[in-house]
DNA sequence: GTGAAAGCGCTAACAG
DNA sequence: CTGTTAGCGCTTTCAC
């Protein structure tokens, strides 16, 4: 039933040429006569052969594999990072092997063992904790490493991250904009990134001269019924913001929810930071996306392909800005179960 | 800086033993005497070794690596089925490596040949096409193979679908127990889904003995847009619907925004076939979902253990019904990025 | 129970 | 340019 596959010596044989001349012409890294690769090419495609990714693996020490390591592939955030990183790792040849750590220290430290252990090439992680001892192990056994959306202290590792305070700033700017009366929910000050997003926030006010109403500043948990919540109090004020940054995409879209359950006659413009998925847009007209999750994982492959390249590199931190333009690739039209994705303000 | 990583025959010499005690040790497959057993544990600790799954895998011939084909993760139908194989996987000592085909025939068959050259014990593929021959190739190549979402004429492969029929019924039941006057905005009858889904809708129907308005039968393409216009000229009837059954994910987010722009004074009940992404529900509170997506990711790395286990099997095809409980496992309780996910209705 | 030896399929010296 | 040889790290007969 599963007949044994064609293997290197095989095409050899039928080309009447030793296996290493076979080799050298699949790899074509050494030269070859022109006859003589044409001829193995011929034995090679008549035997339909495939070359064995393992054993070629195994001799060259390299896999093309890559792991990706993040909280949840079901948040839109990290499939969209996933996507890219894919899009990008399949050009350059490279598989891209998926782990969801739920945010467990465990799930996370025992993937990346597993990862070593089948010789992947490399990680992109996005870390659940800021465990470095873990970290340094991965590396000692020879995996590359890139480190994204959060960052590990010390710096010592390649990182892609977002210009939270700068792009909270310019958000803010725009929806200042149209009004001075604008309001921010934000999430814990126990997290950098809140504290950031709230900066920026702030920078945007300054730069107009106008203090924010501390009222309109709400600070919660990142969760779905935060934002819900903290809208809802928003939408009940006497005199409601006429438009609101919101600090991530999960209170985002707590708060649209607030939006539809009191449909109030002047609903107020609302700016997320993360991306929401390309439909939410579609619910209230005035949504945004900000965060360039795509393009996150896009650079994210990249540093790590170079650092595969040339391990001896300085580690770099990428810090990206809020979307001008780069469109995701492979877009796909859409189909029986495709969706189209949103095209960012 | 990359330490070398130990080897088996390092802990053979810390042991004083020959490797192949070690690896029987390690593998656990062979009557090893306890005392040496204890010895070899102790190097294998003390120099803290792990096995090259690479080079075990060239001599075993498996890499405990599985693939999963799916259009495009980013659809929250596939998200969460990458998911319900991920940790079904997981459990049984496999990682996935995840591919995109972007329901491209070219990137599929890319795709399924690269797997089979990393020596991948299986795959499980959401058929982009109805290209037998490939599959053949796949399966000749020493792949597993199991096949979700979308059948493949013949059924030689284990397969695991959804009741499009019956659920489609049991469903359209639902809203006819509300009113007699029902909608459909069904797929495209090209498709084998969108024709056994619109059967199912009839089914209903005629077995509380109605015979549907044609006009309330809406044959568009799945695609958020259709989705979108159907509803819009649904809700511009005379008399518009108090119930709509709609065929999958994409059209019931068009419809979901056109319910949003026409705010009618009273809005027809919705229920999608597919389920939305978690969130959606709380923008029209009528919304169900029913397709349990997870278990059928789950259901589908089963298969694939099973086949793995015992290839001589019968192929089997198993149906998932719309749910009836059998929550997703890792559930994270949410976090700075964590998302709460539905729960069925 | 344990060791010696051969080999998974491919590639990298080293000759010629 | 091409063939011969050795070996990646582990497992598995086959002896003892």
């Amino acid at each position: 039933m599963t007949a044994p596959r064609t293997k290197l010596v095989d095409v050899a044989r039928r080309a009447g040429v030793s296996p290493a001349t076979v080799s050298r012409v699949l790899n074509g890294n050494a030269p070859v006569s022109v006859s003589t690769r044409a001829r193995v090419q011929n034995a090679a495609t008549d035997l339909g052969y495939r070359r064995n990714t393992l054993a070629s693996g195994l001799r060259r020490s390299f896999t093309r594999l890559i792991g990706v390591v993040v909280p949840d592939v079901a948040n839109p955030f990290y499939t969209e990072v996933v996507r890219g990183i894919e899009d990008t790792l399949r050009v350059a040849g490279y598989l891209l092997v998926l782990c969801n750590s739920d945010d467990n220290q465990e799930k996370e430290t025992e993937y990346l063992e597993l990862l070593a252990d089948q010789q992947l090439d490399g990680v992109v992680l996005a870390p659940a904790s800021t465990d470095v001892a873990k970290l340094e192990d991965a590396v000692a056994s020879g995996l590359a490493v890139v480190l994204i959306d959060r960052r590990i202290p010390g710096g010592a590792y390649d990182t892609v991250r977002v210009a939270n305070r700068d792009d909270a700033r310019i958000l803010t700017a725009g929806l200042l904009t149209a009004s001075r009366r604008v309001a921010h929910i934000g999430g814990p000050h126990t997290t950098s990134t809140a504290v950031e997003r709230l900066a920026g926030f702030m920078d945007a006010h300054s730069s107009v001269g106008v203090y924010p109403d501390p009222e309109l500043i709400i600070e919660t948990d990142y969760t779905e019924l935060g934002g819900h919540d903290a809208m809802k109090s928003l939408l009940e004020m006497e005199t409601p913001p006429s438009g609101i940054f919101i600090g991530n995409n999960v209170m985002a879209l707590g708060a649209l929810r607030a939006l539809a359950e009191e449909q109030p006659s002047t609903a107020p413009a609302l700016v997320s930071f993360d991306p929401l998925p390309w439909w939410a847009s579609s619910l209230h007209p005035v949504t945004v996306g900000a965060q360039p999750t795509y393009q996150l994982g896009q650079k994210a492959a990249e540093l790590l392909l170079l650092r595969l390249a040339d391990p001896s590199r300085e580690p770099t931190e990428v810090v990206i800005t809020h979307d001008r333009g780069g469109a995701r690739s492979g877009d796909s039209t859409s189909s029986t179960s495709g969706l189209r994705r949103e095209r960012d303000a």
